[in-house]
DNA sequence: AGCACGCCGACT
DNA sequence: GTCGGCGTGCTC
């Protein structure tokens, strides 16, 4: 009998492939497990088996497997069920879905880079030829491409020659984690508990009374241990005491001291002595146990908590029962980065059982996460993590929470999958038979719709923690201001004497400017001109502190200049409003303040972010400019005043979802006001201070913008009562876009009727010299959201059946929102 | 996605 | 005369 496995390319192609494996292997290989196949004429691709069979396709022969990476599988069934969901649901392929899902540490290509390894001595003698050769090269050149390699050795058939290089450890290959990886292991060391006590101790130092150098180690090891908790590491009291290895190693030889090794990545929890979960508050205690209600019959629930209500707690006392019982728990972030707040409390409460893990993470750290979750270690019973951590191989999922679950960043736009964390984690929490909890201050309507119609069970927090009170919003007319010339710069009296007092009072301010829209650009007074990019129909934005001018898309970047491009005058005026510029106001206004800013360019590096939450948290910063942010969760004592410079720009934002966004961002902003005893003071500068979500940040009415809202949601066809797929058509020749978006758009209308919309333009009608127009497929609730993807995949399909519109690119969002 | 194959314009 | 542009088609 012949045997086969169908197997996932990490590429965008719809079908599996199969390849055909010898009985051992076959007999061998579980679904989950990587196996490396050559793949067209020159590519071999880590693939996953998918299923194994002996089933021979009749249409092609089938090719050989390379080999076979590991010994069990790296994913879990469950996870595979999960991506056929995605693949289905978002419309991409399982390559795609494979792709995001799994660190390229596991995913090896050929393409990997090689490079000697220079720890280790090489004997020519035990090289062929073709090796020599390479180990040659790379003394030359450190590192070498696959591509480069068969050029050298004049054949492509290198793989499994590279394969025995590195495993001879002539050569490392850069992506190889799975055979490179080796944890860092720090040493440790302690007394041995017989002398840990008084007179113990005692003991031992008549013990070493002739022994000068000993005694020292020891007399300095419980100074070090008397000042903090933490293990102690060997090198440090080492060097503290200033004794050679040789003490050390008499000293362990006498079985004084005990020396460990601990991974490295095991280190960092800060050695503080694990703290008792709180006793939640009544309230707290209350909605605590109507979630447990709940989940009896709905497996997911809204906690819909207003900011400083204690959410946090719940989800401790939560996660504390789901681990007792043995399961694991993933806890979602939108950003991650942006949370070390939250982790360092979670981390008093379950030490060493957290694994963090996002992005931002070296590929060495998450290919650890990524195998602890798998053999269910300790130390990865609780995953925090952004919306990438719902890709983890959990073997049995207890819980999931989704924290500020309305946030867009859970949305991933590009590249495909284009999925929603929250719901692909409810679906992966479904298959677990997992709870959910959502939780935010400000639900996203969708949510909200689901647990008003009991789809999600909904429990409510309507008191701040600790009875504080909620801060008192006020807006400001600019209107007004603007006229009666109270106007100092960008900000109005009002505010500016509120900054005033609070600083008066050692408070801290926190202004916040939206991104969006707002970006400062470049007009000439003379004849109008504004420097545009040559490959986005964009304006391009000036950097103050690089004195350029940037696109945002495209990365293009020119020096400022200092006359204008098109009529050569020199009256350029710098237009529109950033963060950098009310910095530059402030500057000049309160010039003895320590004020810093946080966006985009002062939060580039790894730690530049934690820097600056620092610095607030220590009172280094008097006022703290930023950006959306600002916005995200963060607790700080000493704020007693926020100031918003415009609320305007967020309402006008052309998108069915301004509006709510505005509300849930103006109040979650105003949340970090006045987090302890004192009242928060919050001041919204606005042209337009009668605008409905105004009114309702102000009153802080959730309901009523909700009950506003979906008013107009229905009326409009938008969600929840609608669902939307987007469909982006794309090309470098605008002609072709335009005919191939008309074609598509009046298809696409021959089935769906009037619930197209478009094709029409977005606000930015070229990024990177490609033109792009967008249609919008709206789903009535009756309608089947399935059957309606299938339609629109048959018309895709015949789209590509046309010639000319073969190279037009279409890219399919579905819940583009 | 890559990559090779293949057919038309500006260069040693 | 060739190098190389990117349109087109295929990958088990």
């Amino acid at each position: 009998m012949n045997y086969f496995i169908d197997v996932i390319v990490p590429i965008p192609i719809q079908n599996l492939f199969t390849y055909s494996v010898n009985k051992d292997e076959a007999l061998f290989l579980k679904p989950g497990m990587r196996v490396t196949v050559p793949f067209g004429k020159s590519k071999v691709y880590t693939a996953i088996v998918f299923s194994v069979h002996s089933q021979e396709p009749g249409s092609y022969k089938t090719k050989e497997i390379e080999q076979i990476l590991d010994e069990k599988p790296i994913v879990t069934e469950l996870q595979i069920q999960h991506w056929q969901w995605m693949a289905s649901y978002y419309m991409c392929t399982l390559g795609e879905v494979l792709r995001a899902a799994v660190s390229k540490a596991f995913l090896l290509e050929s393409e990997t880079i090689i490079a000697l390894n220079n720890t280790i001595e090489i004997d020519d003698a035990l090289l062929n030829d073709d090796e020599l050769l390479i180990v040659e090269a790379l003394q030359l050149q450190k590192e070498l491409r696959i591509q480069e390699v068969q050029d050298i050795v004049n054949k492509k058939a290198v793989f499994t020659m590279l394969h025995r290089l590195v495993d001879q450890k002539i050569i490392v290959s850069k992506e190889e984690v799975v055979e490179q990886y080796k944890p860092k292991m720090v040493k440790f060391v302690q007394i041995h508990s017989n002398f840990s006590l008084p007179e113990g101790l005692q003991k031992l130092l008549e013990q070493l009374a002739t022994a000068k150098k000993q005694k020292e180690v020891v007399m300095h090891y419980f100074t070090m241990s008397s000042k903090s908790k933490q293990p102690i590491q060997l090198k440090e009291l080492q060097q503290l005491s200033n004794v050679s290895d040789s003490v050390i190693k008499a000293l362990e030889n006498k079985g004084v001291l005990e020396i460990y090794e601990l991974r490295k990545d095991r280190i960092d929890f800060d050695g503080e002595e694990i703290q008792a979960i709180k006793n939640l508050s009544e309230p707290q205690q209350k909605a605590f146990l109507e979630i447990k209600e709940h989940w009896k019959s709905k497996p997911v629930t809204l906690l819909h908590g207003i900011t400083s209500s204690g959410k946090t707690e719940i989800y401790v006392k939560l996660i504390e029962e789901v681990l007792k019982n043995g399961r694991q728990v993933l806890y979602m972030l939108p950003e991650i980065a942006l949370t070390t707040q939250l982790i360092n409390r979670l981390k008093l409460y379950f030490g060493d059982k957290i694994a963090v893990y996002h992005s931002k993470y070296s590929t060495n750290e998450r290919v650890e996460v990524w195998q602890n979750v798998l053999n269910q270690k300790e130390k990865a019973q609780l995953v925090i993590g952004a919306r990438s951590s719902m890709f983890l191989p959990f073997q049995n999922l207890g819980l999931v929470i989704v924290d500020e679950e309305h946030e867009p960043s859970y949305k991933q736009y590009s590249p495909s999958p284009r999925y929603h964390a929250r719901d692909a984690a409810i679906v992966l929490a479904n298959l677990h038979k997992a709870n959910v909890m959502l939780g935010s201050a400000t639900p996203a309507l969708e949510t909200y719709y689901n647990a008003q119609n009991h789809k999600y069970g909904l429990v409510s927090l309507t008191k701040r923690f600790g009875d504080v009170k909620l801060p008192d919003i006020e807006l400001i007319n600019l209107r007004d201001s603007y006229h009666k010339k109270q106007m100092q710069g960008h900000f109005s009296k009002q505010l500016l004497e509120a900054i005033k007092k609070a600083l008066s009072e050692n408070e801290q301010v926190l202004l916040f400017q939206n991104r969006r829209g707002f970006s400062p650009t470049v007009e000439c007074l003379t004849c109008g001109n504004s420097p545009q990019c040559p490959n986005c129909d964009v304006s391009l934005t000036y950097h103050q502190h690089k004195r350029q001018l940037r696109c945002h898309y495209c990365g293009y970047h020119i020096a400022m200049q200092e006359a204008c491009m098109a009529c050569g005058s020199s009256h350029l005026d710098t237009k529109g409003l950033g963060t950098e510029q009310i910095e530059t106001e402030l500057k000049s206004i309160f010039p003895d303040k320590n004020i810093a800013r946080m966006d985009q360019d002062t939060t580039r590096g790894k730690h530049a972010y934690e820097k600056l939450i620092e610095g607030l948290e220590q009172g280094e910063i008097d006022i703290m400019v930023g950006t959306q942010m600002l916005a995200k969760g963060l607790d700080f004592r000493n704020v007693s005043l926020v100031g918003v410079m415009n609320a305007d720009n967020l309402l006008n934002y052309p998108d069915f979802r301004a509006l709510e966004r505005s509300f849930q961002l103006l109040l979650q902003v105003s949340g970090r006001a006045g987090r302890t005893s004192k009242q928060g003071k919050v001041f919204i500068q606005s042209f337009n201070p009668k605008h409905p979500i105004l009114q309702q940040v102000v009153s802080q009415n959730y309901e009523e913008m909700y009950n506003m809202q979906t008013v107009e949601r229905f009326d409009f066809k938008y969600p929840p009562y609608y669902r939307l797929i987007k469909i982006t058509v794309k090309d470098r020749k605008f002609i072709k876009m335009q005919t191939a978006a008309t074609w598509l758009g009046a298809s696409l209308r021959n089935v769906f009727k009037e619930n197209i919309l478009g094709p029409e333009q977005p606000p930015v009608g070229r990024i990177r010299n490609e033109y792009i127009t967008n249609l919008l497929v709206k789903i009535p609730g009756n309608q089947s959201v399935k059957k309606s993807k299938e339609i629109i995949r048959k018309i895709e399909r015949s789209f590509l059946s046309i010639k000319d519109f073969r190279s037009v690119k279409l890219t399919i969002d579905v819940d583009n929102y």
